[in-house]
RNA sequence: GCACCCGUAGCUCAGUUGGAUAGAGCGCUGCCCUCCGAAGGCAGAGGUCACAGGUUCGAAUCCUGUCGGGUGCGCCA
């Protein structure tokens, strides 16, 4: 709940007045109207614009339409002034009791604190890393696998039902060289001489356990079988086996999916889902045969025109349609994928959201296509892009290469420097921009590091728990007790200022969350360290301001208020990001 | 050729979905501290928000075009 919503209801009233008294139009639009904290602190505590988002509809200037608004707000019994200023925004000035009661509001909710119902408990499916079940993951899976986590716990803060979900691609060609692959170190493991793995296969150690695995299991049998027989058992065999070691990469970063949908059951299963949905698409009509132009901006030697059967893409603003079958007979990827995205529909999302690398950005509107053309209209698909990551070692590139096996593993990063610093650091950049992720720089103890930055205030937090338990022994530290010291004692500007901050924060999830942005939440916390750095080096200079303060028992007790409240809304926003707060820096 | 993403301080990046004098860290300059309550602190300089138009009370933000960088462009997943 924000801490600001009564005053935004106050000023929806006013206009409300001011529409009943005739000088505002009672069609006008309320929607622009926005109430909040101003950039700059000498512009008050909270700002609107009301005045001149109404300007037109009343017809008058807004300083003049301000002038009737003022009144109306200023009756509020929290806001001590309300001011006419610039272009006709009505800046207010709380009263000096409004601020202690939000810090009591944080103490008394607790981790509830922040938390809003902007979701309406929505079904919202959010699938995200999704990487082919043919290898452990590397580096470039993880700020996929850590953006969509934390954006599905920041939804869940804001109130929605969030499933997470993988998608498993085990019904390409890769998956039958996988197999072919592990069935090769399956010989090995009967004591074969198999040589260097052949081009094309998958030639990495970490088959070698499924080949001792499927040797375990099935002995010399599968030996003596035809491909078609052994393939599906090899086959289901690696699958379970890679997915075990996908699942415990994830598990090493804290992330855990609730659904992890195959995409060969869909045309597999009891149904053939591909098939119902090309069936589907061919009723609404937007299924034909027809050409494609060749591709233009590279020359490909095996293009060759032909019919083929293609969705009607652009209808939904794609730039071309899209085919569904390849020369073979066989389904595309696309057209499992739209089997997919409709089976979401059918278990009753209507808001998906999906995280892709940056190589898929080209596919984005022919999947939206798809979803706006099977639900009706009534689906919405958001596609979140993450861009790559470039690793560095003080300040020097990693060279990576996957043919010469040089690539860095999930794992590695994680074990290197843990999992939080690697979820904060893939977090602290918008999923559309470029990240540099600098081994040295995440585990670097300075203010340049924002790891570092902000666990070192969670844990100065804790510390002064810890010391101020020790000079007033009997002192309550449980937040429901603190909520009932006198926090009108918090009066330096700097304790405001921080206190302020804490009061944005509800306001900062929901429009993190309502834009699909965890890494807000990310440089929200870095804001927050630093206000609460800055009041404690205040107390450096001025012995009266420190947090312990043992002249003044009702000061302190206060004091230790603002530092709970503080260390509360730390974790709450730690937890978003999926990252643990430290109580004590080592 | 086309589509999408990006272009903000010397560097790396934020910018509350269209608000007031565009911010932070690093680097740079100057001053202070060396306290023990763990990252030293404070202040300053530094900007044509790539460029040109447009929309309106108001644009870094929305629209059009240009330039520059990235990604992708049927039968891979």
């Amino acid at each position: 709940m924000d801490v600001f919503a009564g005053f935004h209801g106050r000023v929806l009233a006013a206009v409300q007045q001011l529409k009943h008294d005739g000088v505002v139009p009672h069609d006008a639009s309320l929607d622009g109207i926005t109430l909040e904290p101003p950039k700059d602190a000498s512009h008050g505590d909270l700002a609107t614009n009301a005045a001149m988002v109404l300007a037109k509809a009343a017809g008058k200037p807004p300083r003049a339409l301000a002038e009737r608004l003022v009144p109306l707000i200023a009756v509020d019994p929290h806001v001590d002034r309300a001011e006419i200023a610039g272009p006709g925004f009505i800046n207010l000035t709380l009263n000096s009791a409004f601020w202690p009661s939000v810090l009591r509001m944080v103490l008394e909710q607790g981790a509830a604190f922040g938390r809003s119902a902007i979701g309406k408990g929505e079904a919202v499916n959010l699938e995200y890393v999704s990487a082919n079940p043919t290898g452990p993951m590397h580096v470039g899976h993880t700020r996929g696998a850590v953006f969509g986590d934390a954006l599905a716990n920041l939804l869940a803060f804001a109130g929605y039902a969030v499933t997470r979900e993988y998608y498993v691609n085990d019904a390409g060609a890769q998956v039958d060289a996988l197999a072919r692959s592990a069935y090769l170190r399956y010989r090995e493991a009967l004591g074969e001489e198999i040589g260097a793995i052949p081009e094309g296969l998958y030639p990495g150690d970490y088959l070698k356990p499924v080949g001792q695995k499927l040797a375990d299991q099935h002995g010399k049998e599968l030996l003596a079988m035809p491909a078609e027989q052994w393939l599906p058992i090899v086959r289901a065999t690696t699958l379970q086996a890679m997915l075990g070691m996908i699942e415990e990469d994830l598990a090493a970063l804290g992330i855990h999916h609730d659904v992890f949908f195959s995409e060969r059951s869909l045309s597999e299963g009891p149904r053939d889902e591909v098939a119902e949905t090309i069936a589907d698409l061919k009723a609404r009509g937007l299924i034909y045969k027809g050409r494609l132009p060749p591709p233009k901006g590279k020359i490909d030697e095996d293009w060759e025109d032909r019919e083929q059967l293609l969705f009607r893409s652009t209808d939904f603003g794609d730039d071309q349609d899209r085919p569904l079958m390849k020369a073979d007979g066989s389904y595309t990827y696309f057209a499992g994928d739209i089997a997919y995205h409709r089976d979401k529909f059918a278990r009753g999302f209507n808001t998906m959201i999906d995280v892709w690398g940056a190589d898929h950005g080209g596919h984005i509107k022919r999947m939206q296509a798809a979803v706006a053309a099977l639900s009706g209209g009534h689906a919405e698909l958001d596609v979140k892009i993450c861009q790559l990551v470039r690793l560095f070692r003080a300040g020097e590139p990693v060279k990576m290469s996957k043919r010469a096996g040089t690539f860095v593993t999930l794992r590695e990063v994680v074990d290197e420097v843990g999992a939080g610093p690697v979820r904060f650091m893939m977090l602290y950049r918008k999923n559309d921009a470029p990240l540099d992720f600098d081994f040295a720089k995440v585990t670097e103890q300075s203010r340049d590091n924002p790891v570092f930055y902000v666990q070192y205030a969670h844990a100065r937090a804790s510390s002064v728990l810890r010391n101020v338990a020790e000079a007033f022994p009997d002192m309550d530290l449980e937040e429901g007790a603190l909520a009932g010291s006198d926090l009108n004692r918090l009066s330096d500007e700097a304790e405001l200022a921080l206190i302020r901050r804490i009061a944005q924060f509800p306001r900062l999830v929901e429009a993190a969350a309502a834009a699909h942005e965890p890494h807000r939440v990310g440089f929200y916390l870095y804001d927050l360290a630093g206000d609460f750095h800055g009041l404690w080096n205040r107390g450096k200079d001025l012995p009266q301001l420190r947090f312990i303060y043992e002249s003044d028992r009702e000061l302190t007790r206060a004091r230790v208020a603002l530092v709970a409240a503080t260390k509360r809304v730390l974790a709450s926003g730690l937890g978003i990001l999926g990252v643990h707060a430290m109580h004590e820096l080592h």
